[in-house]
This record gives structure tokens, sequence and C-alpha cells, in this order.
RNA sequence: GCGGACGUGGUGAAAUUGGUAAACACAACGGACUUAAAAUCCGUCGGCCCGAAUGGGCCUUGCCGGUUCAAGCCCGGCCGUCCGCACCA
């Protein structure tokens, strides 16, 4: 008689026998033996309060390589933590009136409960906060490391400030010139700001990308563009008439294209050029000018819609090369952040150039010409030409290809010391000030005498004051005179405490250093670095940058023995958990749990309202097309939530969260329960020999698990199960019981890396001993994977025209004369003259007929 | 504008060295069991056509072309969707 597997049961009872046996400790390098060591990691998650299905699907996928590693042979390290400042403790908090550790501390527990319920391979031992003083006491000894090797300075800067949090954002953090948390459109203000030299690694971070192979080239990439690159010339223009004031040298540029400074045709000085700035002192139409640059925003759309505007400061500079001089215009498209602030101009091959000079009527020469032109009538009408061509009209530079041309300018400029080859970068150097209280002190003191000056590591940690109010909006730590006064650390006179705190993504870019041990411990280099990490790509270049830098910055200050530098050896970036979303004809969001869908049309349970099923989306509070996970471990399990996650979509791509689907998985459990249970007690599994279909299934079965798991083809996996099971079901009657038996012991241990409960359920029914969540990955016999005959399919001019058994060893004249004697095939040949039989073996047979 | 990814049945998707396109699942339909329902089990399931039938033929991976004995996969050109960056000289 069949039985049920009952989840609910079964669940919560391996997971105290997983408890009590510990089996998910990760062992000190001297314990660990002949064994590699597998150091896997999913991005530790922000404590919210509450875990979703992209939590669920994220950590399942980190779960199915840890499980597999383990099973394997690996010492694994499979931690768990939490990234544990940030502004939302601060909102509930002003909200609420509850303190943000408090709020904090609570949400861990509950979310650590609800990640209990999972199932996961965790070793629990290695947790921490990064609001842990301990923790941040690390990083603040870190700074201070990474502040004497000269890492991190302090200077005035225009900065993001965004309105809403009342705080500085990094460029990485502005997304469309509105910051990534609140979406308010972002300000520019004047502050002094404590920075960490990332520009330092630009180089080295673009070179260590060509080594992480087991990334995603898309991560890769956009990592390469974010730093940008770019080689070129830096020079000065000399004055033609009048030097300004300590300008005697001439006007800076930055140029990558030197070929074309035959073609120039105006000096372009950014509206924040100190040059412009100085000359709008006593100059109100330029002052005027530069406001009106200010006022157009930096949204995507703004930027895109902008009209070119000029100013033409009077001044004129000489040609390098060329007896002729040169206008300098203020330009509102010159950007002061990148480069020297200062272009020179040649609008024939560069487009923005072009506008300008169609604009105020400026001088348009070309001197490339691309193939085909003729150089007496080729003219540039309203689009520049940024192609390839022959370099022409240019002095010694005609006739030359355009990197020819490129080296021979820098040459020339160089051997007239007015410039040389120089390479810029877009990355800028990282801004970690933040004016808020729940983030990591920065440990230093400001102090009357001494200036500023880095705290002894003895007094570590600064740790944040209990003590605070949210009433009023801005930083407590400000307006907390208790928490700021203290003696400085060199005079011993009266200073003040530095109440920045530190950007959260400082927190993140060394946790899974920590994890592997403290200080740098042989320990630490034992498991680092993280042989597969698991996240989102949103983070491809926030965090996944920053922790680049970090390892580097740390091997540096020598707190890391890392020489690559690269903390992840993996990457792999997963897909979101989408649902459909409802919406009444009110306009309000609906959600699936109170939503009828029984009779045909959709209707509000409640209230019989209509409602309309709209877009597949991000599940999200706002859409209200969210599906908790409580719920569904409640009703199917956490084993069922698992697997649904991993089976219907390739890992990397969205998942579509549906009823039927989770119902489907939920179905499959039951049938992998039904296989087990129909298995009479007491058969061996070992006992399986010789060779059949359902050994050949069950070890082939194996092979293709492990290798869509190895590939991160997790859905492959799965219904590579699914097939096994249906095939296994079929086989009860007639298969022996050995192989039977020997099918189950292997399809237990494949099922745990996705359904451990499931699995250990079923080991047990099995007889087996131990968990077998420790239990060894089945071993395949190679010879069971051989087949003895294949059947090849048989083409006629590139058309199945039928099949043929053929012995596995059989050459390709066999192959061949077999073929030519079947008289299935032979019908199709009805006479015509065979030219070629193209024999792949063991993949096909292709007969060209004319 | 620049860079990248993708486009396959009603749906999610397989086909990871150029070699049988649609595995596995969802939905749908038909059937068995049942007083009934649920659960479960069995079957059909890309399109068009021929045949009473076992069966057979033609077409089909966004569109057009190319390479090849053979193309979902390689090359060229379009169209569309999504993502990242964006006045970066």
């Amino acid at each position: 008689m069949s039985t049920r597997y009952n989840p609910q049961d079964a669940e919560p009872k391996w997971r105290e026998a997983w408890d009590k046996a510990d089996v998910y400790r990760a062992k000190p390098p001297e314990e660990a033996g002949d064994a590699p060591k597998a150091y896997i990691l999913e991005m530790f998650p922000y404590p919210s309060g509450r875990l979703h299905m992209g939590h669920v699907r994220n950590y399942a996928m980190g779960d199915v390589i840890a499980r597999f590693r383990k099973a394997q042979g690996y010492n694994v390290l499979h931690p768990m933590g939490w990234d544990a400042f940030g502004m939302p403790a601060e909102n509930a908090a002003m909200k609420q009136g509850v303190h943000p550790g408090e709020w904090t501390y609570k949400n861990i527990a509950d979310m650590r409960a609800q990640f209990m319920k999972l199932g996961l391979s965790l070793d629990w031992s290695r947790e921490f906060a990064t609001c842990d003083p301990e923790y941040y006491g690390s990083q603040q000894a870190l700074f201070l490391d990474f502040y004497e090797k000269g890492l991190i300075y302090r200077k005035a800067s225009k900065v993001n400030w965004d309105p809403v949090d009342q705080t500085v954002l990094a460029n990485e953090q502005v997304i469309d010139g509105k910051g990534w948390r609140s979406g308010a459109p972002v300000e520019q203000r004047e502050l002094t700001q404590w920075f960490f030299k990332i520009t330092d690694y630009a180089d080295d971070l673009i070179a260590g990308l060509e080594s992480l192979d087991r990334w995603p080239d898309k991560v890769r990439t956009m990592q390469a563009n974010w730093i940008g690159r770019s080689e070129g010339l830096q020079m000065r223009f000399e004055w033609a008439g009048q030097a300004p004031a300590g300008y005697e040298g001439g006007v800076e540029i930055f140029t990558t294209r030197p070929d074309t400074l035959y073609g120039a045709s105006f000096i372009a000085l950014s509206p924040d050029h100190p040059l412009t700035v100085e000359m709008a002192t006593d100059n109100e139409a330029l002052e005027a000018f530069r406001a009106d640059c200010a006022k157009v925003g930096t949204s995507e759309e703004a930027i895109e819609k902008a009209e070119k505007i000029g100013f033409d400061t009077g001044l004129t500079v000489k040609h390098p090369f060329e007896d002729r001089e040169l206008p300098v215009w203020v330009a509102n498209f010159v950007l002061m952040g990148y480069g020297t602030g200062a272009i020179f101009a040649c609008p024939a091959h560069d487009q923005r150039d072009l506008d300008f000079a169609r604009k105020y009527d400026l001088s348009v020469i070309p001197v490339v010409l691309p193939s085909g032109e003729d150089a007496a009538t080729y003219e540039i009408g309203k689009e520049a030409f940024a192609g390839p061509g022959r370099i022409y009209n240019s002095g010694v530079l005609t006739g030359k290809s355009i990197e020819d041309a490129k080296a021979a300018a820098i040459e020339a400029i160089e051997s007239a010391c007015l410039g040389s080859r120089t390479v810029n970068y877009r990355l800028r150097d990282w801004g970690v000030s933040r004016q808020r209280y729940w983030g990591c002190p920065i440990p230093v003191v400001h102090c009357d005498t001494c200036g500023i000056v880095p705290l002894p590591k003895s007094e570590l940690p600064v740790r944040l004051p209990d003590e605070v109010s949210f009433d009023i909006p801005g930083n407590p730590l400000e307006r907390d005179t208790d928490w700021k006064s203290c003696t400085c650390p060199k005079c011993g006179g009266v200073a003040t405490r530095e109440t920045d705190t530190l950007d959260t993504f400082v927190d993140s870019s060394w946790y899974y250093s920590r994890f592997a041990s403290e200080g740098n411990s042989a320990e630490r280099t034992y498991w680092m670095p993280v042989d597969q990490y698991v996240g989102g790509v949103e983070h491809a270049v926030l965090h996944l940058l920053y922790a680049r830098f970090f390892t580097r910055a740390m091997r540096d200050a020598g707190q890391l023995d890392l020489p690559g530098g690269e903390p992840f050896a993996g990457l792999f970036t997963q897909g979101m958990v989408t649902h459909e979303t409802y919406k009444t004809d009110a306009g309000d969001w609906i959600s699936p749990d109170e939503l009828n869908l029984s009779n045909g049309s959709p209707t509000v349970k409640a209230t019989g309202e209509a409602v309309t099923i709209g877009a597949i989306e991000k599940m999200s509070k706002s859409k209200r097309n969210t599906v908790d996970p409580d719920d569904i471990i409640a009703r199917y399990g956490a084993d069922v939530a698992r697997l649904f996650t991993l089976s219907d979509s390739p890992p990397e791509r969205d998942v579509e969260w549906t009823q039927s689907g989770v119902e489907g998985a939920a179905r499959f459990a039951q049938r992998v329960w039904a296989v087990f249970d129909a298995l009479p007690y007491g058969a061996d599994p070992t006992a399986a020999n010789g060779d059949n279909d359902l050994r050949r299934l069950s070890h082939k079965s194996v092979a293709n698990i492990q290798e869509a798991i190895e590939g991160f083809r997790f859905n492959s996996a799965v219904a590579s199960l699914y097939e096994w099971v249906n095939a296994l079901k079929k086989a009860e009657s007639g298969a022996d019981l050995e192989d039977r038996a020997e099918a189950c012991s292997f399809l237990a241990r494949c099922l745990v890396v996705f359904t451990p409960h499931l699995a250990e359920e079923c080991w047990s029914r099995l007889g087996a001993s131990g968990l077998v969540v420790e239990a060894p990955w089945p071993e395949i016999d190679p010879k069971l994977l051989v087949q003895d005959t294949l059947t090849l399919p048989v083409q006629v001019n590139g058309k199945k025209r039928g099949e043929i058994n053929v012995p596995a060893d059989a050459g390709g004249d066999v192959i061949e004369a077999l073929v030519m004697a079947d008289s299935a095939i032979s019908a199709h040949l009805d006479g015509k003259t065979v030219k070629k039989v193209i024999v792949v073996p063991k993949r096909i047979v292709n007969i060209v007929v004319g």
C-alpha cells in the first residue's frame, strides 16, 4: 500500500538531524586532509525583515553547488551573514520610533528563522552582521591601514547630494540623475569628503578582468566600460595673444584623436574649468552663461535634448603644427570631470564639435578621407565622419593610416615639449562619506591643533552611541555633542570625532574574507578566493568593483594573502522571480491570494470585482504580485519551493512563478516518494550488476545531472531527474530489485542537492546508513555509458530517411556497407547516382545523390 | 549614439564541438477509477497534406541571403525585444 510524503513532518525532523550531526561545519585546513577546498558564497542579504522568493532562488542555487561539491568530497565553506547597515533602519526609526539597531537585530532574528526552514547547507557558526561592533571595528582598523598606505584622502569636491536621504552618493549610486535608493533628483554640493583611491588600481582592475574566465562576459564588459580606459595625448596649446594670469603655459587638453590635429578649429573649455571660473569673476556675460549651463539637468533626456551652447572668450591659441590661430570658447558639452576639462575641437570628425561649429560658424576642416572619396571634392555636411580612412590635408601626417598618424602626432608633440602620451579613465575615486547614523564610524578625530588625526587601533572600535533621536532630519551624530567630543590622541587637547560614517558598500567589500577568518591568518589564505559567488547582476559595477578594489588594497596593506587580487574566481548572476500582475478597473493592484481564478474571468474573492491580468513583472510589494515563501513552505514544503525556482527556466534568466508550476513540482515530489515506497525492504543497491536498460539509465542520468550542474544548467538537471523518475516508475514491474535499489540509491544522492529533506526521507526508506547529505556522489560505471550498438539516423541529401543499427565500434566502411544494404534506405536512392557517402561515426550518415 | 545579450510549439523551455529540432514541464483535450469530487493513472498534443490503417510526404527555430554533404548553432545584411553606459573628447 502506498503512503504520501508529508513535508510538514519530514522537513523539521531532518533539519534537526542535520543540526545534531553538525554536518555543514567547514573543516579548518588542518583537518581537511587531502580534500580540496570549495568556498561557495551567495551575496549576503540585507535584513529587511522578510524573505522573498528572489532570496529562495538565489540561495537555492548556491546550495546546489555547495551540496554538489560536498558530495564530491570537497571541504566546503558555505557561510551566511547580514549586510546590516543602511538607510531603511533609520527610516524605520523615524517612522516607528524604534532604535535602528533594535529594528535590525529583530529583522535578522526573523529572517534567520525563515532561512532555517529552507534547509540550506549553511555553516551558521561563522554568522555575523556588519553592524556588530566586532565587525565594524575590524573595518575601522582596515581604514587606518589604508589611510597609512595613502589609499584614503579627504578633499573638498562637488558631490552628489541626495536631498531625500540627506546624504552624499557615489557616482555608481547615481542612476539616471537620481539617487539609487530614494529616486530623488540628485543635487550638486560642495563638501569635504573622504575618498578611497580606487583610481590607483584602474589599470590593474582592467587587467584582472582578463583572468576572470568564470565570470559572465556581460559583467566583465560592464566593468571595463565603467573604468573606461582610453589612451591618448595630453598637450597644451600656447597662447597666440596675451596669456591670462596663472595660465602662461597655455591651455591643457586631452584627446584620443591626435591624428586629427590638423583639423583643429577651436578650443573648448568646460563651464567649470578653473580658467572659465576665474574669467567669469569680472565678466558678467560669462557668469550668466555659466549659470545657463548649470540649469540643464543631468538626466538622460535633458542631455539628449540639450542644445550645444558656447561663449567666445576672445582668447586665441597657436596651432602646434601650422601658422594659424584658434579661438578659445567655453562650451556646455565639455565636462570638467574628464580629462583636463578642455578639448581641441575637430568638427569634421566629431559630431558634437560639428554641431557646435555649425551653430557658431566655425571652420570645418576634413583630415580623414574615407576610402572611395576624392580629396578634391569630399565635404562634410551635417554628419561628422568618425570612420576609418586615410589622413590628408595634414602636412607630414598626410597619407598615413589613423593609427600611424596618432603615433606620429604624439611623437611630434612630445619632441616639441608640448605634451605627452597619457591614459585617461572614466573611473573616479570612491567617495565613501555618508552623513548618516546607521553606518560604520570613520575612526579619525578633528583637532584644532593637529588637524585630522587617525585614532590608534587600541581605541577601536569607535562605537555608535546608543542614545539617538531621529525627530529632526539630518545626521544625529552631528548633533550628539557628548559622543562627538573627545581628546586628540596626538596632543591630548580637545578634539571632535568625525561624524561621517562609511558608505555601506564598504561593509560588503570585504565580508567574504571575514567569513574565511579574521586577520591575515593561514585559514583566510586557505579559503580565499571565493570559488563560486552567486548573486544579482545589479551589482555588476557597484559591489563587484568595490570588492575587487578592496582585495587589492587589503593585499597591499598586508591584510590579505591573495596574489592575483581577485576575490571571486567564479561568478554567477541569477535571474529574478517574476509573477503576473493583477489590477481592478479602479486601478488597484490585487495580490494573487486575493484572486478567484476558478470561473473563467478572474475576480476579487472578497468583492467579486473584475480583474485584468497584467504584465509579468519582478515580484514587488508595490505591484502586490509577491508570493510569501512562508506560505509556500507551509503548504508544499521548502523542497518544492526550491525545486520550482530552479526547474522552469535557466538560472541566469527570470523564472515566472505560477501556481500550476509549483503544483507540478509538488506532484514530482510525491512521484519520487512513490518510487521509493514501492521498493520492497531489504533490496541491496550494491548488488546490482550486469548490463540492462535500467542500469544504463541510472548511470547515464547521474552523468547528465552532474554535467548539467557543473554547467549551471539546473533546469536541465531537473529535467533529467523527471525523466529518470518517470522511467523508474514504469520499471517497477519487470526490473530486478537490486537494479531498482541501485537506481533509488543513486537518485536519492542526486536529489539531495535540490530537495534535501525529501532525499533524506527516501534515503532512510532505503535503509541506507548515515545521512544522505553526507553521502558521496554516486560512482558511475563507465562501461554502462557506452553502447554496444547504436542507432544512427540516415539522411539522403540532408533529409532524414531512416535509421540503422550498427555496432558501436563499426568503422566508416562497415557502416556504409550496412546502409547501402538496407532496403528501406535503398528505396530512397531509386536508381539515382550516389555521389558521396558521409559517415560521421556515432553521429549520422548522409548519402549525397545526384 | 556606443557596448552587450536574446528571438525555437498555446506557455516556460531542451538541443554546450555544425549531425534525428521541440527532451522535461505547464496548459489544453480524450479516457480509466469513483455515487460524486479530489487525488492518481493511461493516451493525444508545431503546421499542412495523402491514406481505411500500420504508415507516409511536405513545411517549420524573427526576416533575407551565404558557407557546408549537413545550419536553431558559423558568416553578411535587415527587423524586433531586453539590459548596461551615455555630451567621456
